[in-house]
RNA sequence: GGGCGGUUAGCUCAGCUGGUUAGAGCGCUACAUUGACAUUGUAGAGGUCACAGGUUCGAGUCCUGUACCGCCCACCA
């Protein structure tokens, strides 16, 4: 053996055995052992593996080799996402930077940017799963998938179907969220809200209406149908039920009072002007009290529509609203103007603030009652009481169906979110993504649209399919049983599914968990996972968020270069208590690589002094004691205080004390003790540290035969 | 506005259901050795566990409040 420990000889050439002895598909395993099953959180196609990923696999890792060791049959499953919007943002900015292009989607058409972006996520894909190999990710190969492979868009196809003829998936015409730049919508979870400064402004429509209201957008007000008001406001509760006609800078407007507890009578003038037509609030007033209409006055370019009246049409809503102030001050109908903070829901992937505008797009409806196609395991609830059952009283009200998050506390969260949900808008304008499969055709005489759904065009001319795609998180929330093999009813679905244990960042608690549990439950019966491990954000040294606009981006893949492996995981996991952030330090990094180092030069020396390893030796208490805490923690999900109860027994006892003392007194009694108390120990860092503890394994000889990996030694028992 | 978290050694953080001298990594000081390892060893410095009350035989650990950081959600037009 070398004197230091030198990764570069051993990674590659150890991961290419391991993925060659089959060991990391679970078919391999015993076959009555108990099925253990992780679904990689799939990363998105739309770069390469950073930190935050390494972090999350080397936990992943972790969990899955210790159950392994354990003797259950371990389905490690990885995969790649397509990201829909995500992607398809970076392509087209990405083709705008480079110059080919000033706009894409125009220059390039439907099928010519879909080869752009298919060729940008090849690339990205397979970088990805290379990184994953460098960072020695056990997962089975065999079993790969893609969000937008063949099986997964069967899938899709499939769970959509079902929705739609549960009624669960409807067309509707209803207040959506719309990205100008990215021409599509977005759902209330994709928007970003950004304080901002503003001015709200306080005005009379005309002379003649009784109310004054205010708005930060005066420009929206022309298509206002409604003033509300809270209905014990003394002031106006004369007026309540009265329809005026105003004149609005020119523009005829029909305005009833109408009455709403939402209404705060201390803010601004204690009168809401109801836009239905371009606020998520003022449309479920309007919803409320249909009668008042709804008039669009911004169209879809962020452009005044003809509903605006002449003078405004076609200008941009932003430019009309410095023309409305001044002729609202020429009338002498500006009260007030003031400047306010003000939070801005922007688009996450395409950065502008979002426009509300009514249109037809496709919804997921959370709170219709769900027919019992399945069967009556649900009469009379919805997709929202699915969801919110599964990590309450567990799924149909069965314990053994019930979500455990780690660490509880965001439970809480996820309840909150969940109560707060409309129904899901689920159609986007963007061209990559699984395309809806529903078909259209107008009959030129009668000019009626028939529609139909369907995967494959339907027989007879005159069909186009539905432009839009599928938000890409309708085709992640199926990740946990799309990946095996559903809809068929495969020996996979049935072995593997619920899943054992998922993690995720806290951040795509709503986004990711959410819609799991939704399809899910809807779908299978079943819950998608028993246990959700939520893990913190890594930061930079300075305690920011890692990010391309800061250039505070770490490439695990140099670290591993330089360090290992072993010591990036070792690194990663040594700070890590669940679900809190914590901060990169090379501190640590350095930490795990004289660890390696450590274990090597242990083994090392047993080595050089003839240690024989095949002595039954006695395990005594201390070591015990180690077994137990270590197992202990793996039970709780508590890796960093395994991996720290390991670390700290392994230099500073056996190390530190015991060898030192052997030294002095070397026998081969006290040669088999700490041979045994070593490998012991080696079994247990394995998951933490896979590649050095694996190569110390067959330096030492112990590898008996082909097949006789560290890694699928078993687990120790005190 | 609602909710959640953090405040422990110079830095990054552990400390799970309250129990003897409060821990780790890295850093720091002194010394040592090249006989497993300088990616080392030995010894050591360094903390009134944010603050104020309370419960308790006993609190970093539970309760109440305060301050300061941070995060999430939300329809203050």
């Amino acid at each position: 053996m070398e004197k230091v420990y030198n990764h570069k000889l051993y990674e590659s050439k150890l991961y290419a055995q391991w993925e060659q002895s089959g060991f990391f598909n679970p078919d391999t395993a015993i076959k009555d052992a108990t099925p253990f099953s992780i679904m990689m959180p799939p990363p998105n196609v739309t770069g390469v593996l950073h930190l935050g990923h390494a972090f999350e696999n080397s936990l992943m890792d972790a969990e899955a080799r210790y159950q392994r060791m354990r003797g259950k049959k371990v389905l490690f499953l990885p995969g790649t996402d397509h990201a829909a919007v995500a992607t398809q943002a970076r392509v087209e900015n990405e083709l705008i930077k480079s110059k080919k292009y000033k706009h894409p989607r125009k220059e390039l058409g439907r099928e010519g940017l879909l080869n752009e972006i298919r060729a940008y996520a090849e690339k990205s894909k397979s970088t990805i799963l290379a990184q994953l190999r460098t960072l020695g990710i056990s997962c089975d190969w065999s079993r790969l998938a893609y969000t937008f492979d063949e099986q997964r868009s069967t899938a899709v196809n499939a769970m959509f179907k079902r929705m739609y003829d549960d009624g669960l998936i409807y067309r509707g015409y209803r207040v959506v969220n719309w990205s100008v730049k990215g021409q599509s919508t977005c759902s209330d979870d994709e928007i970003v809200h950004q304080e901002r400064e503003a001015i709200l402004y306080t005005f009379s429509y005309s002379k003649d209406f009784p109310i004054p209201i205010a708005s930060s957008r005066p420009e929206t007000k022309l298509g206002d149908t409604a003033v509300a008001i809270h209905p014990d406001d003394k002031r106006y509760k004369k007026f309540i039920g009265k329809t005026f006609i105003v004149n609005f800078v020119g523009q005829p407007l029909k305005i009833k009072i109408i009455a709403d507890a939402s209404v705060d009578p201390k803010f601004g003038t204690g009168a809401l002007g109801v836009t239905p037509a371009h606020s998520q609030i003022d449309y479920e007033m309007y919803e409320k009290n249909p009668e008042i209409g709804i008039i669009p006055v911004i169209d879809q370019f962020g452009r005044m529509t003809a509903n605006a009246g002449k003078t405004s049409e076609g200008l941009k809503a932003t430019d009309i609203r410095t023309k409305i102030v001044e002729q609202l001050k020429a009338d002498g109908l500006l009260v007030k103007e003031e400047k306010i903070q003000q939070s801005a829901g922007t688009s996450d992937r395409f950065g502008d603030v979002v426009e509300v505008i009514p249109m037809e797009q496709w919804f997921v409806a959370v709170n219709k009652e769900i027919p019992s196609s399945l069967g009556s395991q649900r009469p009379g609830k919805t997709l929202k009481d699915l969801m919110r059952e599964a990590v309450t009283i567990g799924h149909n009200g069965d314990k053994t169906q019930k979500i455990q998050i780690v660490p509880k506390r965001f439970e809480k969260n996820y309840l909150n979110w969940i109560d707060h949900l409309r129904d899901w808008c689920i159609s986007r304008q963007i061209w990559w993504g699984h395309r809806i499969p529903v078909w259209y055709r107008t009959n030129k005489d009668s000019l009626v649209t028939e529609r139909i759904m369907s995967i494959e065009q339907p027989r007879g001319d005159g069909w186009t399919q539905d432009p839009d795609t599928l938000d890409t998180w309708f085709s992640s929330g199926m990740w946990t049983f799309s990946t095996l093999g559903w809809p068929q009813q495969t020996a996979d679905l049935a072995t593997f599914h619920p899943t054992s244990w998922m993690t995720m960042g806290y951040e795509i608690l709503f986004f990711w968990m959410a819609r799991m549990i939704l399809m899910s439950t809807y779908a299978l019966d079943q819950i998608p996972f028993r246990v959700a491990y939520i893990h913190g954000m890594l930061r930079d040294e300075q305690g920011r968020k890692f990010s391309k606009s800061l250039g505070n981006g770490i490439d695990p893949v140099e670290i591993i270069e330089q360090y290992g492996a072993d010591a990036l995981r070792f690194a990663l996991v040594y700070g890590a208590a669940p679900g809190t952030d914590q901060a990169w330090t090379l501190a640590h990094l350095k930490g795990g690589r004289n660890f390696a180092n450590k274990l090597w030069n242990m083994a090392r020396f047993l080595q050089m002094n003839g240690a024989k390893f095949d002595a039954a030796a006695t395990t005594d208490t201390a070591l015990a004691t180690v077994i137990d805490e270590t197992t202990a923690n793996f039970e709780k999900h508590h890796f960093a205080e395994a991996l720290r109860t390991l670390h700290n027994y392994t230099w500073h006892e056996l190390a530190d004390k015991e060898f030192e003392a052997a030294k002095t007194d070397w026998n081969d009694e006290t040669a088999a003790r700490l041979a045994q108390k070593f490998t012991t120990l080696l079994i247990m860092i394995h998951p933490f540290m896979p590649f050095v503890t694996e190569a110390i394994w067959q330096e030492l000889g112990l590898k008996q035969h082909d097949t006789d990996f560290l890694m699928i030694q078993q687990w120790p028992k005190r």
